[in-house]
DNA sequence: ACCCGGATGACACTGTCTGTCATCACCATA
DNA sequence: TATGGTGATGACAGACAGTGTCATCCGGGT
């Protein structure tokens, strides 16, 4: 329910990308931005808690949306047939046909090493919510955490493939792609004899 | 080559730790630590590009550490065999020995969710490293990736682990405890059907 | 005795983020 | 229509992070 001029929220976020892909996410201020959105510096502050977080505002649900697909997925599946399924209907839910506007984000976030480490903070809590969900079946917790980071880190390999603008495959095909690569490397896994 | 008082980096560096254990890194600023130091806050920042990295300069060879590793060892072994070993070496040259002053470090920055981002960094910078190294020795780049991604997960989890108050085992055991325990979840890994 | 280079001090300045209070719009109710 | 409550916004002051710039100091070499 907003008042003045409604949308608030969303025009901080249009303005941000705006500015940060004319100039640069350094190069930027937050004046500027509240400025192109027609509010004050301290309206912003109260909706991100950050200058880097109005990028990351859209998939603050992502923990819980994952969440909720694996809670209501059949208990049989194992851990990494579980996680397999859980990127194919991530991917069809939030990434297929997005690609373009994720594309820019993409781009404006591996120009700035303080964004990177956001989102490397997201992927972190989408790790941890993966690892919660997995203890719950009754993984053990180092399987978990593993099971966790690995799903984290296909989809982060599978997805920036994907935005490579020479890439035309569809999202699934690229994380199949990358599962039977994790399949291929991780067979000799052994401890040192 | 340092001037007046000798280990000003040293100097900051201790004083540093020792506010943040005392008051926590949020409520530490940087004046507070270079009175203790006895140096000035613009000395502070010729010594360290931010008030976090001086919490994490003491790693900042970690990178050419491991890369010099991966490089002198034998090409027959696979990628998951190589980060194996790669990873007991790395226990024993920077772990071993430095239990508690690493259980201070780690206690700090998990009070912080900034130096978490900053600590994901430095793990992703070796992830990096390890990454280059695979590919150098004629891996794929997927399954590079994949490889280095994973080493460094199982790092951060043994290292965790081995972090515990109440844990006793050495780091190396916890380390193979870990891949064991890589090798069963991934033993099923395979792409929808 | 002189000079040179690197490290430090001093100072000003921009930008991020916070605390606080006043103000305004919308809504419910009388 | 009037009135009061609720929540978002504006306005302002301020602490702190981080940077640019110039002066100063130290040690070493000639």
């Amino acid at each position: 329910m907003s008042r003045w001029e409604p949308h608030a929220r969303e025009r901080l976020e249009q303005a941000a990308l705006q500015l940060f892909t004319e100039q640069g996410f350094g190069n930027t201020s937050v004046p500027q931005i509240t400025e192109r959105a027609g509010l004050t510096t301290r309206t912003f502050f109260r909706h991100f808690v950050d200058k880097r977080e109005v990028l990351f505002a859209h998939e603050a649900d992502f923990p819980e949306l994952v969440a909720a697909l694996m809670t209501q997925a059949p208990p049989s599946l194992s851990p990494m047939q579980l996680i397999a399924h859980g990127l194919h209907a991530v991917a069809a839910l939030r990434f297929d046909g997005h690609r373009d506007i994720l594309a820019t984000r993409h781009h404006v976030i591996a120009a700035d090493t303080g964004l990177l480490e956001r989102e490397m903070r997201k992927y972190a809590a989408l790790a941890a919510a993966i690892t919660d969900c997995l203890r719950r079946r009754g993984t053990g917790d180092i399987e978990a955490m593993l099971t966790a980071d690995i799903a984290v880190t296909v989809l982060r390999i599978a997805v920036t493939q994907w935005l490579d603008p020479t890439e035309n495959r569809p999202l699934t095909a690229l994380l199949d792609q990358t599962l039977i690569a994790l399949a291929s490397v991780t067979r000799a896994a052994r401890p040192v004899g």
